[in-house]
RNA sequence: CGGGGUGUAGCGCAGCCCGGUAGCGCGCGUCGUUCGGGACGACGAGGUCGUGGGUUCAAAUCCCGUCACCCCGACCA
């Protein structure tokens, strides 16, 4: 088989950037730090999207849209919040372009120059909350529970596809609530469903924890995640639940009134996820062949392959793959035939090993005499000979069996590099060789996170939620400590 | 913003040191033979050498400016 990504053990960051590309998922646009999504990247992430939008609806969430652009002076209103993102803000200062009188070309027109600047959205508490203050009077406009699918702007130095870019797709909810119970609630309730469906459909193992004041958002009170373990042993944190308390309320003077009668500021909460998903199901599962996605998202289950020499044998694969077609998409399996000419069975079999494709089915002249196919699984590029007739219960169960098996693969990929460590030597070597979770005893000192982040660019992941109490001494300071926290380089 | 690098055909690159009017691989088009793991042959199309200026009889090549992008760091979902 030609090799046409660099593997992962010789550089894992080009082969992870060779896959995206490779495998047609997204390429860089000629908009600095803008990826291009492409239809095979969009088809995955629409995948997403309807699954999560499903969770959210059947909790009880809706749709809205809210602006692109943010006035300038909405930032302000929250002091964490400006100091967390006004360093990465795309600003709209004008609103014409007019020819150059110098010459050829176009200029920003300097006589249309805005009022007031507007910021291009890098998340959109600030202009919620401003709205919510409209739409919120009593208890009985509460719970008010909202979600955008949207995309935002983050002005980061470096990106890479998927993984940060400038724009990025994601959906963020906001929802406000009349008490402080409620609204944690709710930020447990989308922490819990942004775990369930990174296991279920994504097949990728996560920590759900709370961040540490360092790694918190900007103006929550407390930041739940979920973090999950890359094959070159980083971490990647793959979504976010916060709970704002009265902070956005208070800042935005979003009062109500409650059943007594009684005037206070809502109770709010924010969370997201992002196309970075997409990073991490590329990191979770593929391999040296490329893509690996779990059945659940994948745009194609199936695609059936003919190999033929001549017209006459075509038209009877032809006739066979369409009944198998239309039999496996009757119980609910998408399936591709692929019959183009124009390119040769072995070019397709690479292509769609690159692509993903969780089962292939190839039926050739010997499968004609023989009433088989061949099965192919991409988990594991096992292939078996099976009967015609077997192919839709066979094909059913190997769909499960792979999404379980690309799920307990990666389980025990996290199993096997996670670690609990109480010497900071080892610790260190751990970081600096294959990486890992690592569980290790905190003083619960900002100061101490940010001393070992210096050293070893290994921050705190998460302080995971059904963490068993354990004494124990600071790995770095030796202070007595009442837990352990999950420890890695991050993404 | 600090350090390093690169701009030459759709993509990946060579040519530059030593100036003489642009080449390789992949891809693309046509035809034929192929087709059970990225087929082969023949013919063919395709380039203001990032951009502005300078030196020269002559610039992809030398000099000055400029723009863009990539990699490493600080920042980050």
């Amino acid at each position: 088989m030609s090799k046409v990504l660099t593997s992962r053990k010789e550089n894992y960051a080009q082969w992870y950037n060779d896959l995206v590309i490779k495998a047609d998922l997204a390429e860089n646009s000629s908009v600095r730090g803008c990826m291009v999504i492409k239809p095979h990247g969009y088809a995955i992430w629409e995948k997403m999207q309807a699954e999560l939008d499903k969770m959210f609806k059947a909790t009880g969430h809706s749709n809205a849209y809210f602006p692109l652009f943010i006035p300038k002076s909405f930032f302000s209103r929250e002091a964490s919040h400006v100091e967390e993102f006004a360093k990465e803000c795309a600003v709209v200062t004008h609103y014409r372009l007019k020819k150059d009188p110098e010459g050829k070309g176009i200029i920003v027109d300097p006589d249309a120059k805005l009022e007031e600047e507007l910021i291009i959205r890098p998340t959109s508490e600030t202009i919620i909350w401003n709205t919510y203050k409209n739409w919120i009077q009593s208890y009985r406009d509460l719970p008010l529970l909202i979600n955008q699918w949207a995309n935002v702007v983050r002005w980061e130095m470096r990106t890479r596809l998927f993984l940060r870019t400038t724009e990025f797709l994601w959906q963020e909810g906001h929802t406000a609530h009349a008490t402080k119970n409620e609204a944690i609630e709710e930020t447990l309730k989308i922490i819990h469903i942004y775990a369930d469906f990174a296991e279920n459909f994504m097949a990728m193992p996560v920590i759900k924890g709370t961040k540490t004041e360092i790694e918190r958002f900007a103006g929550a009170i407390e930041t739940y995640a979920i973090e999950a373990l890359m094959q070159d042993g980083k971490a990647l944190q793959s979504g976010t639940s916060h709970f704002l308390g009265q902070n956005f309320a208070k800042a935005f003077d979003v009062t109500f009134t409650d059943k007594t009668g009684k005037l206070d500021w809502v109770w709010a909460t924010s969370w997201g996820v992002s196309t970075r998903l997409m990073g991490a199901l590329v990191m979770a599962h593929s391999d040296d062949n490329g893509l690996i996605i779990p059945p659940k998202l994948a745009p194609v289950q199936v695609v059936i392959i003919p190999i033929y020499k001549n017209n006459q044998e075509l038209t009877r694969i032809t006739e066979i793959a369409n009944q198998l077609k239309s039999n496996l998409e009757s119980t609910g399996i998408s399936v591709k035939y692929d019959d183009r000419d124009t390119q040769t069975p072995g070019w397709k079999f690479a292509e769609y090993e690159l692509k993903g494709v969780p089962v292939r089915l190839a039926i050739g002249p010997r499968d004609l005499e023989n009433h088989t196919v061949e099965v192919v699984r991409r988990d594991k590029l096992s292939k078996e000979i099976i009967q015609q007739d077997k192919v839709i219960e066979q094909v059913k169960a190997l769909l499960v069996d792979i999404q379980q098996n690309i799920f307990q693969t990666a389980l025990k990929r996290k199993k096997d590099n996670t670690y609990y460590v109480d010497d900071y030597d080892e610790f260190k070597q751990i970081v600096e060789g294959d990486g890992g979770f690592i569980y290790a005893h905190w003083d619960g000192t900002s100061e101490t996170e940010l001393k070992i982040k210096e050293e070893t660019k290994a921050t705190i992941r998460c302080i995971p939620v059904n963490n068993k109490p354990e004494k124990g001494k600071c790995i770095y300071t030796g202070k007595p400590s009442t837990q352990r926290v999950i420890f890695a380089k991050a993404y």
